[in-house]
RNA sequence: GGUCUCAUAGUUCAAGGGAUAGAACGAGGGUUUCCUAAACCCUAAAUACAGGUUCGAGUCCUGUUGGGACUACCA
């Protein structure tokens, strides 16, 4: 970015020497193509109506007048439109310097603001499966992107504790569970619960088939089943504290806590405040009597209360129901209102899967019309589903991915390969587990913050995850054997500290200090855009070029001791910039594999 | 029906209106007396269709076709 806002500079002065004023949005500077000679290049076709002139014409000058009146360019070459240029290799020493002495590099300054980001929002009736993984990955990974864009982030979740789906395990437990448990069973509590979930699906099944039998119409017999009623009946002894409802339920979800605990831990992924349902479910009212007030709202004949948003290309939206309950909407609006208020945050940031994108669009302009002007600093980061070959994933048709499960066979996975390739030889067990824990993870995390969180992306269980090619233990890898080349340069001896004295640089060394150059930059750009995609596809490039590097080039047999020393130096900060990078994206880097 | 979204090699993903559309997997071929071959190198292979805006379009606009999501007094 800087040295961007530098060439701009300069760019600017040129043309304002040899042509005249110029609109700085017409100064286009990029990267120059790796298949051109040149570091950066100016695209002159925006300038021609200033000039008067061809591309060529116009280009020459400028790169004429910028390397006479700045040391820093070295040369330039124009290729029809495109003027590029290349700095001095003392332009980059110096640049490289400056990022190893940087103990913040990549770090902002704090900015003073606070954001809010939640995520996960399970629901307590089943365990979780690989949506939530691409959730939780993703605002854990986005978080972390603030954190270091110098922002106070907070990292909350918002528990589905309560609920007519949470009644259904708890009844089918009673009825069939016979007393089981998570230390009975030896299942985990969240998977028990789940079980029991399918349960109250089979039996409920089986009496609206039983009902139609007898004649009854199936709509009608969804809402007759005896189990439903039951069920039903169970969410009223809830709300009204019904001590003994109210105990299963606390033993049940206790349970699935212990269960999501592992998991959270097992993906790496952590809160600062839980929020639970069961206290927020009752917020928002007080907002809907003053939208009433307001004239905002409107009440029905039978009291439920509505919003008419027709005029803005929606619908009419429920608020409250006519017995006086509240709804999904009620609550969020309450607990937007609430963390607002408690938190003076300066944005909330909801991490939720894009099947909600309305219901998101209805709050935001709902709050804007209460006249809550921080409505416009709420945002709901809409993520692409995760999609099987067939289809979207189902938990009643069974076909879901457990989150357990495919973390747990990732991780059997990176052992069966490192085995294979004889990589745990000389471990401990202990070594050997963590060595396998941190692959196994960082492959599945990397295979989901690849993709753009905007897009939906595709998930083939009969296809194992790759270990190879763009992936995540290709980065580990990559970082891995940086590591063993200074261990060794320690090992033998070899003392690389110091300013070396190195003068010129290959054009692989230039690349590689480019793109370190580029690293606050890319976290910048993931931080404007919510994307730790782009985090993720700055550590692939940065590691695939360093293996070209390292496969040409060699670094401890280097005779020059100058030349040696700055090539350690180069690739311990690529070492430091590939861990820091994936970092945000919440990846390990192993000092061996 | 309405609203929103997506469409790029065989497959999974990239490409802030800019140069010859990049990778990876898979396919074919090659590299190890040399710092970790989970690596490196070479070959073949793609912008759904039709218009438009622009000096310049995978990217912006319109239409067509084909996917997906949403459109509950569920959360």
């Amino acid at each position: 970015m800087e040295i961007e806002q530098f060439i701009t500079k300069a760019v600017t002065t040129a043309i304002g020497a040899l042509y005249g004023e110029v609109d700085p949005a017409q100064i286009q500077i990029q990267k120059t193509r790796r298949e051109f000679e040149g570091d950066y290049t100016l695209v002159v076709f925006p300038l021609l109506k200033l000039t008067r002139k061809s591309p060529a014409d116009t280009a020459g000058p400028i790169g004429e007048y910028l390397t006479a009146h700045y040391p820093e360019f070295a040369s330039y070459n124009v290729i029809s439109g495109f003027l590029n240029l290349s700095l001095s290799d003392r332009f980059w020493l110096d640049r490289f310097a400056a990022i190893a002495d940087d103990e913040a590099f990549g770090t902002a300054p704090r900015t003073g603001r606070t954001i809010m980001v939640e995520y996960s929002s399970p629901n307590t009736n089943k365990p979780l499966h690989l949506g939530h993984i691409r959730n939780n990955l993703l605002g854990y990974s986005v978080a972390q992107i603030l954190a270091a864009r110098g922002h106070r982030v907070i990292k909350v979740n918002l528990v589905n504790d309560r609920g007519i789906h949470i009644c259904k395990s708890m009844l089918a437990w009673k009825r069939y569970g016979q007393g089981e448990t998570p230390a009975s069973s030896g299942m985990k509590g969240d998977h028990l619960v789940g079980k029991y979930y399918v349960e109250f699906d089979k039996h409920y099944k089986a009496e609206i088939k039983e009902l139609v039998a007898k004649g009854m119409e199936e709509d009608e017999a969804k809402k007759k089943a005896p189990i439903m009623l039951e069920a039903q009946e169970m969410l009223r002894r809830w709300e009204a504290k019904d001590p003994e409802v109210y105990s299963l339920w606390e033993t049940m979800n206790g349970w699935v806590y212990e269960g999501f605990d592992v998991t959270y831990k097992a993906l790496g992924v952590d809160f600062d405040k839980v929020y639970y349902e069961s206290q927020t479910y009752l917020l928002g009212k007080s907002l809907v009597e003053e939208g009433l007030q307001k004239g905002i709202f409107f009440r029905k004949e039978d009291g439920s209360v509505w919003i008419d948003l027709t005029a803005d290309g929606l619908d009419q939206k429920l608020l409250l129901r006519g017995d006086g309950t509240s709804v999904y909407m009620t609550q969020d609006l309450g607990t937007a209102f609430r963390r607002f208020e408690e938190n003076n945050l300066d944005e909330m940031i909801y991490v939720v899967g894009n099947e909600q994108n309305y219901h998101f669009q209805v709050l935001k302009l709902i709050l804007k019309k209460l006249g809550y002007d921080w409505s416009d600093h709420i945002y709901h980061l809409s993520y692409g589903m995760v999609e099987l070959p067939e289809g979207k994933m189902k938990s009643r048709e069974g076909t879901v991915v457990d989150a357990d499960d495919l973390i747990r066979d990732m991780v059997e996975t990176a052992r069966d390969m490192s085995n294979e390739l004889g990589k745990l030889d000389n471990c401990t067990p202990d070594e050997a587990d963590a060595i396998v824990r941190t692959v196994g993870l960082g492959a599945l995390k990397y295979f989901i913050l690849k993709v753009d969180p905007k897009k939906t992306m595709l998930f083939d269980p009969r296809e194992s995850i790759d270990f190879n090619g763009n992936t995540g233990p290709f980065i580990q890898y990559t970082h891995a054997r940086i590591r063993s080349v200074l261990r060794k340069a320690d090992e033998t001896g070899i003392d690389y500290s110091g300013n070396p004295a190195q003068a010129t640089l290959l054009p692989e060394e230039t690349a590689l200090i480019k793109a370190l150059s580029d690293y606050p930059a890319t976290v910048a750009a993931a931080a404007e855009n919510f994307s730790p995609s782009l985090i993720a596809s700055y550590i692939y490039d940065l590691a695939k070029q360093f293996n070209g590097y390292y496969h040409d080039h060699s670094i401890l047999k280097e005779e020059n001791p100058e030349c040696r020393r700055f090539r350690l130096q180069l690739i311990a900060q690529i070492a430091r910039i590939l861990r820091k990078g994936s970092a945000l994206l919440g990846i390990e880097m192993p000092e061996r594999m």
